[in-house]
RNA sequence: UGGGGCGUCGCCAAGCGGUAAGGCAUCGGACUCUGACUCCGAUAUUCCUAGGUUCGAAUCCUAGCGCCCCAGCCA
């Protein structure tokens, strides 16, 4: 119970004040996440699930989980168990409110008696067939169902028979009575059970029909004294029926609101394309760390913090958006930018030779770990004679302003020293630079006399000796469309037969002979660097282990010589 | 030609009759032993269009236009 209203961030925040002033609700906020256990939850599932759980918390209110297993043809516990951990991943929690739909059974059969009593629902032998036809058209109305005036105890029977499974599955529906004329499609007499033999993995076989959404939804919300049930607008014109329901039972009313669904660019956000790609092998699985899903995401590397802070940014409204991946890689590097430790690491590997450094010399050099967080301490990192730098940090004809390798230029490698390009190794068959050797200034260390010198480009590098190999993998998009210079061909690709036509053949570089510095050796599954100058990697949570390590690229630093060098 | 929604900067999004917040992106510049970070500065005389009401409109009225959703015994 709040006395100061909150300065409303959203239009639903703002209905919950508005509710306050009118006690509504006698003060009480209490939402739900509804999800149906049929797939992963991804980045859209999050937006609701902050909006829930964060309208809840900040109105000092309660918000449960509540799975919406009405339909045992589609649903697993596979998908139950992953939802759970991902809210909770999100760092979300429900306490002991986790409920399940079908823990609501045996109450909606008794309330459907209860409208059939009070005539307002029948028994229907109608095929699925014929009840399209019946139905109408979007600018015709519907006609009258043959069953439509059964006599209450007609319908109590049959009711009762279809639930002892007398029936074969198909062959009959409980309808509610109500409008076959009405230009609100969904309340020409809606179907609100189904004859349905198939094993529920909670029921077990208890049931052979089962509850509709629109049927189960609003008393399920009703039942848990939920006050504002958000949902996506898909739903808007479900709302008459979810409110008839709770008239026609006359129970508790919650207030159904609606807001839009997340869409993000370069990707896929239905459960559906998502199935598609894991079970079409275009991924590796739900928790590809290419996938909008909660899962993937986690793999990927991004931490809940940052989604959290994502889903705040983008806003709650009731306008069709498509939201820019970039905000998304926005925060995920703003958040690692602070968090995660630095260390230096070699994608593409160059020899490099230190001719005038002495060829059994090994220093141990400081490094710091975070210039933003001084606290996070240093560490130590070995220099040779031969390191490794890499590929793209060496040109033989440079354009401008490259400010790194090329013959006769000299570059900084960072905490180490001021090196100078004397010559280069070039296979003549293929054009590949094989090794390039430099002359180093010895009072240039950091630290040392000759540091302080002004020298443009600092490179990242590796002792090549003390190099450990890695595998990095780097992502791209997992659709290629540029939807930001073509928002049409993006959407026309997307929605074509097959979205797949846009899958993106490069979403997925792995590079097998990476060099990291010492250090890393001992990254824990999960553990998150930024890679100097590369960008933020993260251990793999399933692939990496300490004697052979495999790297995910969260997402890479911003490159304003990248961008200048396409523009 | 039915019903329900939505139209404010390239992408999100505030605004609710008093003279266009903010974020991302973009473009300049400063700083820099990460071409990162940070910092400074620029960026809608205009709110889908056309009329109208008003001293005053993105906000109110009218008429259009555009986009999304609905004809599952899915959710």
């Amino acid at each position: 119970m709040t006395t100061n209203p909150l300065q409303p961030t959203n239009f639903i925040q703002a209905i919950i004040n508005e509710d306050y002033k009118s006690n509504k609700y006698g003060g009480r906020v209490h939402t739900r996440f509804p999800p149906e256990p049929n797939g992963y939850l991804h980045i859209g599932h999050a937006k609701s699930i902050c909006l829930n759980f964060g309208l809840a918390a900040e109105n000092q209110g309660l918000c449960n989980l509540r799975f919406d297993d009405t339909n045992p043809a589609k649903e697993e516990v596979e998908y139950v168990d992953s939802i759970q951990a991902d809210v909770r991943w999100l760092g979300f929690s429900w306490d002991d409110r986790l409920f399940y739909a079908s823990d609501y059974f045996d109450q909606f059969y008794h309330y459907a008696t209860q409208l059939i009593r009070a005539g307002k629902a029948y028994v229907c032998d109608l095929t699925a067939q014929q009840m399209r036809e019946y139905r109408g058209t979007l600018t015709e109305p519907g006609k009258d169902s043959p069953y439509r005036n059964r006599s209450i105890e007609e319908n109590l029977d049959l009711f009762e028979r279809m639930k002892n499974g007398e029936f074969p599955d198909g062959s009959r529906v409980l309808r509610a009575k109500i409008d076959m004329a009405s230009p609100n499609m969904t309340m020409r007499d809606p179907a609100l059970y189904r004859i349905l033999r198939a094993h529920h993995q909670r029921t077990g076989d208890k049931w052979c029909i089962y509850p509709m959404y629109d049927y189960a939804h609003p008393i399920s919300d009703s039942i848990e004294g939920i006050t504002h049930s958000i949902c996506t607008l898909e739903f808007e014109d479900h709302r008459p029926l979810y409110d008839w329901v709770l008239e026609a039972l006359q129970i508790y009313r919650p207030q159904q609101i609606e807001f839009a669904r997340l869409n993000l660019t370069n990707t896929v956000m239905s459960k559906r394309k998502l199935r598609e790609l894991v079970e079409q092998g275009f991924v590796s699985g739900w928790d590809d760390p290419r996938m909008p899903t909660i899962s993937g995401l986690r793999r990927r590397g991004y931490t809940p913090e940052a989604i959290r802070d994502f889903c705040e940014r983008i806003g709650v409204a009731k306008s069709n958006s498509t939201v820019d991946v970039g905000l998304l890689e926005h925060c995920i590097r703003e958040d690692l930018n602070l968090r995660a430790p630095r260390a230096m690491a070699v994608l593409n590997p160059l020899k490099v030779i230190i001719d005038n450094y002495p060829a059994d010399q090994v220093e141990e050099l400081t490094a710091e770990n975070n210039p933003e967080k001084p606290e996070m301490g240093t560490r130590i990192i070995p220099f040779s004679r031969e390191l490794f730098i890499e590929k793209d940090d060496f040109c033989e004809n440079p354009p401008k302003k490259f400010f790194r390798l090329a013959p006769g230029q000299e570059v900084r490698l960072k905490h180490a020293y001021i090196i100078k390009c004397e010559s280069f190794v070039k296979d003549e068959q293929t054009g590949e630079i094989l090794e390039v050797h430099c002359t180093y200034d010895e009072g240039s260390k950091t630290g040392g006399p000759t540091s302080a010198r002004k020298i443009k480009g600092t490179l990242h590098w590796v002792s090549a000796p003390h190099a450990i190999q890695a595998e990095v993998r780097l992502y791209d998009y997992l659709l290629a469309t540029d939807s930001q210079s073509n928002p049409e061909d993006a959407i026309e690709t997307e929605e074509a037969n097959d979205f797949k036509d846009a899958f993106n053949p490069k979403s997925l570089e792995r590079l097998a002979n990476c060099m990291l510095e010492p250090s890393l050796q001992n990254a824990a599954c999960g553990s998150r660097y930024q890679f100097l100058r590369l960008g933020y990697f993260c251990a793999d949570l399933i692939d990496s282990t300490a004697g052979s390590l495999v790297f995910n690229r969260v997402v890479g630093l911003r490159d304003s010589w990248a961008k200048a060098q396409k523009g």
